[in-house]
DNA sequence: TTGAAAGCGCTAACAG
DNA sequence: CTGTTAGCGCTTTCAA
C-alpha cells in the first residue's frame, strides 16, 4: 500500500551521516533552536558533502562537467546516484536569473488549431532543457491581465504568444518585464519584440483569387467571430467584390455566417443551410476552419448538392482528416510546426545571448488544392 | 519603434526617488564594488521602501491583506501600482516551499483525446493561482525519465499524469519526491497516490454487450496500438466471444485492425477496407476513437454500405462532431472535464493541507446511443 | 499589527 | 581546477 503524504520525513536534522569517512568537522554546533526550515529534501550540499567537495564544485560537476576533474566528476555522480538528488531548479533559477521556463499562451487548447504549435514548442523546448508553462487567454481580453501577472511572476526566459496581444497595457507590461517575447499566428509591423506569423489578410485575398480563377461567381463565407478569422473573411469579401464576383455588390453584402469559437462541424451544417437561404445560387464557400468546411460538405451531401461541381468549399487549417475526405478538402495550410520551431529557436538563441537580427518572420501559407474546390 | 532587449536598464542604482517626501535616509552608501548581481528589476524591498514599511510588511499586505492595517495596505498598494511591481514567485516558492506550479503530463497534445483534460486543469488551477507546466511523455517510456527529472526539479505542488506511469523506476522517484500525484484516465488498485479514472476493460465489455443486445453477430475492431486502447479491444473481444458472437471462434480470431497513434480518419477508412476483406459479413465495428469511426463511416458510405442497417459503428471519445454526423455516431463518452476538475481539486486540497480520504475515484463512462449503432 | 534576523537551495564573482 | 563569500527575492520564525 502506497503510503504517501505531501510532508516527507520530520526534519532529518543530521544532514551528514553516510558511508563516508573524511573531514567530519561540522563546526561548533550549527544547530540552533531559532529560525530553521527546510522541507527535508536532499540538497546540493548533501551531495557535495558525500562527494567530499564544496557545493559549488558539485554544482559545476552537474552543470559544466568539462570544468571539473574526472575524479571529482565521478565522485559527484556517484553521490547523486546514491542520494537520488534532483536539483532544485527554482533555487537555481533564482540564483542565476534563468528559470528555464517558457510561457506559451494560446486562446484555448480546445480545438485543433493550436495543437501543432503547442506540441512543437513543448518538444523543442524540452529538448533544450526548458519547460513549457501553458496559459489560456480565452478569446476575450479579460483574462489576459491576470494571466500576464502569473506569467511574469514566474520570470520565464521567454513568452510565446499565439496571436498578438490586444490590450496596450499588457503589451507595455510585457515590454517592461524585459522577457523575450515571440508573437505568432499573425503579422504586425510593430511587434512587442519578435514575431513569427502570417497574414490573415493575404489568405482571404488569395482564396478569393483562387475561386475567381476557377470561375466561381457567387461566393459566401462561414467563419468564426474571433478577430483574426474576421480579418480573413473581410479581406476575402473585399477581394471577391473587387474581382467582380457576386454581381459587383458591395463587400458588405457578401453573405456571411458567423459562428462563435470554437468552430464545429454542426455550425458548418447550419451555416450552409443559412447561406443557401440568403443566396440560393451560391457556388463557393470559404470556411474559417476545416471543421466548418466538413460540416458544409456533409450538409451539402445530405441535400444532394455536388461538391465541387455545384458548390466549391475551401477550408482553413489543413487538418489531418482533410485529405481523407470524399471529396478531399481544398484548404489553407499553415505550418504550425515551423512556427513553433522558429519561435523556440528565437527564445533559445536569446537565452544564449545570441542577438536575433531578423525579428519578424512571415512564414506564409499555402492553398492546398484538392477536389472540393 | 519598440526597442526591446533581454537586459533591462543598466542598474537603476537609485531605487528610491519618487514623488514622496518621508524618510529618505538611505544608510551610509550601501554600494560596494564586490559581489553584486541582481537583474535590476523592482523587488519587494523597493516597494516596501516606497511605502515606508519593512519588506515583510509589504509581503503581508500582498499575501494576507487582512493581517495588516488598512493604512499600510493602501500605501503598499499604491507603491505596487507606482512601480509596476510583480512578485517574483520563484523566490517566493523557494522561501515558502510552494511553487504554485502543477505539472500535467499527457502522451501528446496532438489529437482531441486529452484536450478537455488539459483545458480544464489549466483553467481550474489558474483560478486557484496555479500555473500548469505541460509535459509530453510520448507513447513510449523513453522520455518519461528525463521528463520526470525536469518536473521534479521544479518542485511542483502537484503532478497530474494522464495514464498511469509505466516504469517502476519512475513511480518510485515520484513517490520519493513527496509531490502529490494524481493519475488519471485509467484505473489501478495500486496508484502512486491519487487516482481519477475509468476502466478500459469495462468499456470494451459494455460495448460488446451493447452490440450483442442489438442483434449483431459478426463484430470487428479498429484500434490504436497504445496500451489502453489495446485493453479496451481485448476486453471487447473476450466479451463478444463469451456472448457467442463471431460463431464462437476464440477471441484471438476476432478481426482487428491496428493503427499507430494518433488515430486518423484515413486509418479508419483503411481499417474498414481491411476488415471487410478478413470478414466480409462484418456487421459491427468498435473503433478506439471517434475519428477512426468517422473514417469507417466515410469508407462505408463510399462503398454503399448502410450505416447502421448493414454495419453498426461505435466510436470512443464522443468528440464534438460526433453528434452532427449523418447518421449520428454512437460512441463512448468520457467526462474529461469531470476528471480534470477532480484532479485539480485533489491537488488544491492537498496543498491546503486537507486530507484526501477517498483517493481513488472511478468516474465511469457512458455509451451514447445514436443512429450509427 | 509590525519588524529583525535568518535562511530556502543554488550560482556568480572573485580569489587561490 | 577548486573553494570562499555573498547574495538572488522572498517568507518563516521569533520577538516586540
Amino acid at each position: 500500500m502506497p503510503q504517501h503524504s505531501p510532508l516527507p520525513e520530520n526534519t532529518p536534522d543530521d544532514t551528514s551521516a553516510d558511508a563516508r569517512g573524511g573531514r567530519d568537522d561540522d563546526g561548533p554546533e550549527p544547530r540552533r533552536r531559532g529560525p530553521r526550515k527546510s522541507a527535508g529534501g536532499i540538497t546540493l550540499r548533501d551531495v557535495a558533502q558525500l562527494a567530499g567537495v564544496a557545493p559549488i564544485t558539485a554544482s559545476r560537476a552537474l552543470n559544466t562537467p568539462s570544468a571539473v576533474s574526472p575524479k571529482v566528476l565521478q565522485k559527484v555522480r556517484e553521490a547523486v546516484e546514491k542520494t537520488g538528488y534532483v536539483p532544485n531548479l527554482l533555487a537555481g533559477g533564482l540564483a542565476s536569473n534563468k528559470s528555464r521556463l517558457v510561457a506559451v499562451v494560446v486562446p484555448t487548447v480546445i480545438g485543433p488549431v493550436f495543437q501543432e504549435i503547442v506540441h512543437t514548442l513543448t518538444e523543442t523546448l524540452a529538448a533544450a532543457g526548458y519547460q513549457v508553462m501553458l496559459g489560456q487567454s480565452g478569446y476575450e481580453n479579460s483574462r489576459e491581465d491576470a494571466l500576464l501577472e502569473a506569467i511574469i511572476g514566474r520570470r520565464p526566459d521567454g513568452v510565446v504568444l499565439t496571436g498578438i496581444m490586444r490590450s496596450a497595457e499588457a503589451r507595455k507590461r510585457l515590454l517592461a518585464s524585459g522577457i523575450p517575447v515571440v508573437e505568432t499566428w499573425d503579422l504586425t509591423p510593430t511587434p512587442i519584440d519578435m514575431l513569427v506569423g502570417f497574414s490573415h489578410e493575404a489568405i482571404g485575398r488569395e482564396v478569393a483569387r483562387y475561386l475567381h480563377q476557377r470561375g466561381r461567381k457567387k461566393v459566401a463565407v462561414v467563419g468564426g467571430r474571433d478577430e483574426r478569422s474576421q480579418r480573413r473573411m473581410q479581406s476575402f469579401a473585399q477581394e471577391a467584390v473587387a474581382l467582380g464576383m457576386n454581381d459587383g455588390q458591395g463587400a458588405a453584402a457578401l453573405p456571411m455566417y458567423h459562428v462563435i469559437a470554437p468552430t464545429t462541424l454542426g455550425q458548418g451544417r447550419r451555416g450552409l443551410a443559412d447561406l443557401l437561404q440568403q443566396q440560393p445560387d451560391t457556388d463557393a464557400i470559404f470556411c474559417s476552419s476545416d471543421l466548418l468546411a466538413l460540416g458544409v460538405m456533409i450538409e451539402a451531401q445530405s441535400r444532394g448538392i455536388a461538391i465541387s461541381g455545384q458548390l466549391a468549399v475551401v477550408g482553413f487549417g489543413d487538418l489531418e482528416f482533410s485529405r481523407d475526405l470524399q471529396p478531399r478538402l481544398t484548404t489553407v495550410r499553415i505550418d504550425g510546426t515551423g512556427i513553433g520551431q522558429r519561435a523556440a529557436r528565437f527564445i533559445i538563441d536569446r537565452a544564449a545571448g545570441i542577438e536575433v537580427v531578423e525579428r519578424i518572420v512571415d512564414v506564409g501559407f499555402s492553398i492546398i488544392q484538392r477536389e472540393s474546390a
